[in-house]
DNA sequence: TCAAAAATACTCCTTAAGGAGTATTGCTCC
DNA sequence: GGAGCAATACTCCTTAAGGAGTATTTTTGA
């Protein structure tokens, strides 16, 4: 099933221990597959690598301290060869292609069953870009592989999106940041623009499913 | 640790089989547990209790096919005796409070490590009501005993409410129904009313709190 | 240091949402 | 079979949000 000559070096990070103890099974059950490390966030993986031989990386995107998406890139720049799963609950079409197209191979649920995920792996160590089965079916591959355009936000439209997301008033979010509350309506209207439509909670919606504001 | 007359019979019930695969590694290194049954969905369990003995049910609350409040309810109502501890990655007050209110003997975080694990079952088959260690830090006890006050919507308030969190207004709203806009602003407003809020993007992030809609 | 980008603030106008009622027609359950 | 709830639809009025501009002051990066 394998490339024969050396096993494959794997390492899992999530910070679901339950998710590590499965995949460990998964792993160890199989001849050609061997796990080199297992981290429960981002910043535990990144004082380990370089300090150990990898192939392939099982990268679950909602880690305690950052987003699947930036640490798949930086991954991918550091270590243009490592081949990069992404392991997660969500399904979002948005996050899949943000995924994607920062570099990793594959993208897997995980309600995908054992054999689901040794399957995307060999594929992805084939150089194929695979998704769990339940996604393949739900999702165009060739959709995915356009780019997706979420718009940019500066700094202060975002903060003021979170406070419109939790169910502020222009004029509440004015009070709390001591400006103006026809400023407040200048940065609605421009995020308005920026997500195409006519109504916050459009943009609230189409933000979280980017990941812009959390959920 | 456990009652030495015989080993406790656990249930596993998730959609995730890598949760599964690591619940087995955490019980089966236990002397005193034994896994009796594993299950994927809530229809599977149904299906198979009452054949199987069973002393503590792990009890995923996001299944496929039910949630994991109603799916509770009714198993303390055919069970009375068997314990159930839910297992979920969701950390919402709400959605613990009506876990527990609903007969469940803990709340454990799907973050949560074996050994904090193995402790929640332990104090749950001795009578008491425990939460995964994160969760204890981050609520009191108290506060999730008290009841949850969730508006009970009636089906048309809650096929509007689901519009509405999708960003529709009340004019689309209307026309999708074939009804009176002017009946659409009185099902929001008795909306608003039973959210207990001005803003229906309030009213919205309250319901998927609460589960009442979906994320 | 200078131009671009971001943050601030405004006007004028239109439309949608929120607040507080009232009222009629169906169900449906005991 | 009638009380009660759900669903429907309305009035009148206030406030907030959306649309389309313009303009000034910071900030920041090249």
């Amino acid at each position: 099933m394998w490339d024969n000559s050396r096993n494959i070096r794997v390492i899992i990070v999530d910070d679901h221990p339950l998710v590590i103890e499965g995949i460990k099974n998964v792993i160890q059950g199989n001849d050609g597959l061997e796990l080199v490390g297992q981290f429960g966030s981002a910043k535990a993986l990144s004082d380990c690598l370089g300090m150990i031989e990898v192939d392939l990386v099982l990268l679950d995107i909602t880690l305690p301290d950052g987003n699947g998406i930036s640490i798949c890139k930086e991954l991918k720049k550091s270590y243009p060869d490592l081949v990069i799963i992404a392991l997660s609950n969500l399904s979002e079409r948005s996050i899949i292609k943000q995924m994607l197209q920062s570099g990793a191979s594959g993208y897997l649920l995980k309600t995908a069953d054992p054999c689901d995920i040794l399957n995307c792996m060999q594929d992805a160590l084939n150089g194929k870009i695979t998704l769990s089965s339940e996604l393949k079916e739900n999702f165009d591959m060739a959709v995915l592989s356009e780019p997706e355009e979420i718009p940019e936000l500066t700094i202060r439209e975002k903060q003021i999106l979170q406070l419109l997301a939790a169910g502020k008033t222009s004029a509440e979010i004015a009070a709390d940041l001591f400006i103006s509350p026809l400023t407040v309506k200048t940065h609605r209207a421009t995020l308005l623009h920026k997500f195409e439509t006519g109504n916050i909670l459009t943009a609230v919606n189409k933000a979280r499913e980017s990941g812009i504001i959390p959920r």
